[in-house]
DNA sequence: AGATTAACTGAACACCCGTTCAAAACAAGC
DNA sequence: GCTTGTTTTGAACGGGTGTTCAGTTAATCT
């Protein structure tokens, strides 16, 4: 046997990424095996370095391509002109863009200490290029006297938690519908910064 | 060669717990091996299974400890007789603990996947006794109309985890003293919830 | 001092790891 | 239908995995 009926690298390749995904957001990155992404493929563990030169790789693309994903869906969001509205805006974006992605959410920070140090670095930086949004939100809250927070710094980083807490239980389908998980952490979010 | 100059298990034991938290937070479970763990212990890697029947039981231990920890500590804590004073209480004894060992609380929530079916349990068990000490002074708190919860069960979680990241970014002899953290922390907790 | 117990070594077990590559089989273009 | 290019196999590489255990040495007890 060798190349297989019906194999091409457009539908091949989505699928290994999607199985590490899967795989690596269930067991972890190193407790996973080529040969088992190979599995899930339905290849033999050799075929999948046509589609990433190392295993390392497979994990920082993952990584890289939803923080990309993130600043841009961002950058398209409209930014209302208060502080508070800006502040509502992000909350809520911040949530929705979360949920629907579970998979990517969960390896992108349980799966920062596998990367290599320069990887991590790139992803640190791009991290804090979307934390530095919300800081500069609550900054100018502040200055302008809509938002009464203690340390700017270290609110960004609590509202920023508590909204990636939304992951941890979150099932849709379940009790509370995406607008009404919306409307209760942006409640707490509010009250907590004025 | 064979038993080594000195050796005692009251020494030997403990170095081998702490070897296993070290190293388990800084690459995590699946990446440490058991002859790393004996490297840095200074023996050789059959000299573990004096300690531990086998490595799963290693990770297992050390986070049924933390919880054991926890459960107990929080237990000898004063209660409060308002709810307001309880959830202080409760926010500044979290956040105080949890900066206390951070190496527990990292593996204690980066390593549940790793714990074989039976043994997971075991932990989630005791994290929802935990947890539902808070949902109890929010319900309580609720009700007699001291605190506005749109729904205690999330709220819960979200002050969790709000409480949780802080372990995200405090490093001792930082900008901030302990007492200072608890302050922030509290002063957003009782805003979110009032 | 001699016997007993506790602690550890070092080698071995069977198996899994990431990665490479020649050979083979299929798809696409003419 | 034949050639060219793409995709995959299957075996192999050197090395690492958790775990076991007979044998050896140090500590402890009598």
């Amino acid at each position: 046997m060798a190349r297989t009926a019906g194999s091409h690298s457009d539908i091949t390749g989505p699928r290994v990424r999607e199985a590490a995904l899967s795989l690596f957001a269930q067991h972890g990155y190193a407790a996973v095996s080529m040969r088992q992404i190979a599995k899930e493929v339905g290849v033999q563990a050799g075929a999948l370095y046509n589609y990433t030169p190392d295993k390392q790789s497979l994990l920082f693309d993952l990584l890289r391509g939803h923080m990309d994903e993130l600043l841009s869906a961002r950058a398209k969001e409209l930014v209302p002109d208060t502080p508070v509205a800006q502040l509502e805006a992000f909350s809520k974006f911040h949530i929705r863009f979360h949920l629907e992605r579970p998979l990517s959410v969960f390896i992108s920070y349980m799966e920062l200490r596998n990367l290599t140090p320069e990887n991590f670095v790139t992803i640190e930086e791009l991290r804090r290029k979307y934390e530095g949004q919300l800081e500069t939100i609550l900054r100018d809250g502040h200055e302008a006297g809509a938002f009464q927070v203690a340390d700017t710094k270290i609110t960004t980083l609590a509202i920023i938690a508590m909204l990636n807490g939304v992951n941890t239980w979150y099932r849709s389908g379940g009790r509370l519908s995406l607008p009404e998980v919306e409307a209760i952490y942006w409640d707490m979010v509010r009250k907590a910064v004025t």
